[in-house]
DNA sequence: TAAATCTGGATATTTGATGTCCAGGATTCG
DNA sequence: CGAATCCTGGACATCAAATATCCAGATTTA
């Protein structure tokens, strides 16, 4: 019973692209990424492909290949991200159809449903990628260079 | 696939909400309110019974009983019937445990999703079943009597 | 007492997220 | 060139939660 619902995947893919900007331009192999995690591999490339279709992130085939983080960070929004790994499908979408006339007015319902989903959105598009760096190293200087150094 | 997910149940349970406060001090049954959104009566009475607990509907056994508004409508939130239908749990946990030090550390990610699911529930929290009454009338007047007169 | 209605638990069904596997293609290195 | 590494994409299996059904009681009205 949870009200505001997001898949573990956008978790995943939310650490990984933070992972990915500490790396840098050194590719990280999806299965390193899994294991620094402790991931099942298999599932963690769903959500990389996805975030590849979305232009977020790249991938480059053989050795010493793997993803990289294909924008800079600070032009990644959280939104960009669990817009590519869950959709953007809009949340609510209440299936009353007004009865008074030939137009089909939008429930009142709906309505007040659909604003507290933008009021969602707007939150997530106003952070990016950069912005979580910034709070990580701010608690925990060394992190981000300890994780690139795990991963690279 | 989706972002905000909310069970169908809410839905309802906010269309039997303000249907109930239409049909004012007349207690509407389950079956009634089922029949009149085309839903599978023995599951709305789930909802209802979620809605009871909550203290925002109350319930009356025996011929003429049924359901009624427990409160006002102006005191009752979009907030409220969420939280009692689909429960007020956390909505994101990231599961990150960071390793600097002994204090567990609120992981940045989290800290951003909880941000934006606050933004969620403050607007859901700022609307009442008055405001949507007030909507529905604004839309077509007749509806909110048209709607009693069935149900009653 | 008889009919109407709610209560709450047990249980089945369905849907979507989660997880696995594999055949194929691209790239690097020896 | 050949082998190893790595990604791609689809098909499929599993599992948890929402959805849906049913029923044996309890309560109230008439």
């Amino acid at each position: 019973m949870v009200v505001v619902k997001m898949t573990e995947g956008v978790e995943w893919a939310l650490h990984c692209c933070l992972d990915l900007a500490w790396a840098g331009d050194t590719p990280v192999p999806a299965a390193r990424l899994a294991a620094h995690h402790g991931l099942p591999p298999a599932y963690l490339t769903k959500q990389l492909q996805a975030l590849g279709r979305a232009g977020i992130v790249r991938s480059t085939p053989g050795p010493r290949g793997g993803y990289l983080l294909d924008r800079p960070p600070h032009t990644v929004t959280l939104m960009d991200v669990v817009a590519a790994v869950d959709g953007a499908d809009p949340a609510f979408r209440c299936t009353e159809i007004r009865a008074g006339g030939p137009h089909t007015t939008r429930c009142a319902i709906d309505t007040a449903m659909a604003r507290a989903d933008l009021a969602w959105r707007r939150e997530l598009a106003a952070r990016t990628l950069a912005d979580l760096d910034a709070d990580v190293r701010r608690a925990d200087p060394d992190a981000p260079a300890a994780t690139r150094a795990r991963l690279t």
